[in-house]
DNA sequence: AATAATACATACCGGTCTGTATAGTTGCAA
DNA sequence: TTGCAACTATACAGACCGGTATGTATTATT
C-alpha cells in the first residue's frame, strides 16, 4: 500500500505512462488504478503537465541508478565498465515490460521545441552520454567524445529496434559493434 | 493547388502528423489547413485512422524513393553505396524541417503492440534493414545480417541523437562508426 | 471532546475530440 | 436548360479531456 499518497500516485501514473503512452493515459485512468481520486492527485500535483514531468524525473533517477549500479556490480576497469552499460540494457530489453525508452516516446509525443517535456528528455540524453565520455575516458580512448557518441547511438538504435520486434536481441548486436569501437579507440589510443 | 483533392486533404495532414505529432493534430486542424471541409476529408477517408495509415504508407514511399535515389545518386560501388546512405540521412537532419522519423515517432505515440501504427512502423524498419543488408552483402560483407542491424542502430540512434539536440551533426558521427564497421567486415571476410 | 488534516465521493464545468446530418453551392456535361 | 456529382457550409451528436466545487468520512492531535 501507500505510506505516501503522492509517491503511490506518481508511482500509478509513471507506470501508465510508460506502458500506454503520456497523451493517451487520461487523469481518469490513473485516479482509478492508484484507488483514489481527483481531488488528492490534484492535492499534489497542480496539473496533468507537473504530474508528466515529476514521472520523467523518477524515470531519470530510476534509469541512470540501474545504469550505475549495474555497471558497478559488472565490471571494474573502465574498458569493462563501457561493455558492461550494454550488459544492462540488454536485460532491460529483455523485460517483458519493456516499452521502449520513456525519453525517447515523450519526445516523440511532445513534438514543440520548447515544450518542458523536450527539454527533459535532451537533459537525460546528455547526461548519459557523458557518462559514457567519463568511462570512455578513464578506459583512454582516443577521442573519448566521439566514441561516446557513437555508443549512445548504438544503445538508443538497439531500443527502438527492440521496440519495433521484440526478442531480437538488438542489444547483442550493438554490444558486438560497440565492442569493434571501443577497441578500434583503444588500440589507436595507446600505440605500442 | 489541388488537381486531386484526396492527395491534397493527405498531403496537408501529412506535414501537420509529422510537424506536431499524430494525436496533437485534430481534423478540424487539417480541414482548416488543407481549405476542406470536414465532409470532404471522411469522403476520401472513412476514418482518422485510415488517414494516418495513408500517411504512414506515403512517408514510407517517398523515404524508400528518397534513400534509394540518394545512394544511386551518389555512389556505384556497393561500399560506397553503404556509406551513401549516411550522406542521404544527413541531408535530411539538416533540413529546418526535421522532426526525427516518422515510423519511430508514431511507434511512440501508438504504444499497443497490436496497433496498426506499430505494424506498419516495424515493416518499414525491417524494409529498410533488408536495404542495408543486401548493400552489405554486395559488398562482400563477412555477417551481412549483423552489419546491416549495426548500421541501422547507428541511423536510428543518430535520428533520435539529433532530434533532441538539434545541429549536434550526429549522422557524421554516426558515419565514421559506420565506417569503422564496414572496413572490420570486409576485412574479414576477404582473408589475404 | 474539539480541532485540523487528510482523503474520499460525486457532480459538474468548459473545451475539444471524432464523426455525422442537412442544406446550399459550384461546375460541367448532355 | 436541365441534371448530376463534387464540394462547401454549418451545425450538432456523443464521448472524453483536464480541472473544479461542494460536501463527507476518517484519523490524529491536543
Amino acid at each position: 500500500m501507500a505510506r505516501n499518497l503522492h509517491d503511490h500516485i506518481l508511482q500509478t501514473a509513471s507506470a501508465l505512462f510508460y506502458s500506454q503512452g503520456i497523451k493517451a493515459t487520461g487523469v481518469d485512468a490513473i485516479v482509478k488504478a492508484a484507488g483514489t481520486t481527483k481531488m488528492s492527485l490534484y492535492k499534489y500535483f497542480p496539473s496533468k503537465d507537473d504530474l508528466v514531468l515529476a514521472h520523467l524525473s523518477k524515470s531519470r533517477d530510476a534509469m541512470l541508478n540501474r545504469i550505475l549500479a549495474g555497471v558497478e556490480l559488472r565490471a571494474s576497469e573502465p574498458k569493462q565498465k563501457l561493455l558492461a552499460v550494454f550488459a544492462v540494457f540488454d536485460e532491460l530489453l529483455s523485460s517483458p515490460e519493456f516499452r521502449g525508452c520513456p525519453f525517447i516516446n515523450a519526445s516523440a509525443e511532445f513534438a514543440e521545441a520548447s515544450n518542458p517535456v523536450q527539454l527533459a528528455a535532451a537533459e537525460f540524453s546528455d547526461t548519459f552520454r557523458e557518462i559514457l565520455a567519463d568511462l570512455a575516458r578513464q578506459a583512454g580512448a582516443q577521442d573519448s567524445e566521439s566514441l561516446s557518441r557513437q555508443l549512445a547511438m548504438l544503445i538508443s538504435g538497439a531500443i527502438v529496434s527492440e521496440q519495433m520486434r521484440r526478442q531480437s536481441g538488438a542489444m547483442r548486436t550493438a554490444a558486438a559493434a560497440a565492442n569493434i569501437l571501443i577497441e578500434q579507440s583503444l588500440s589507436r589510443a595507446e600505440p605500442a
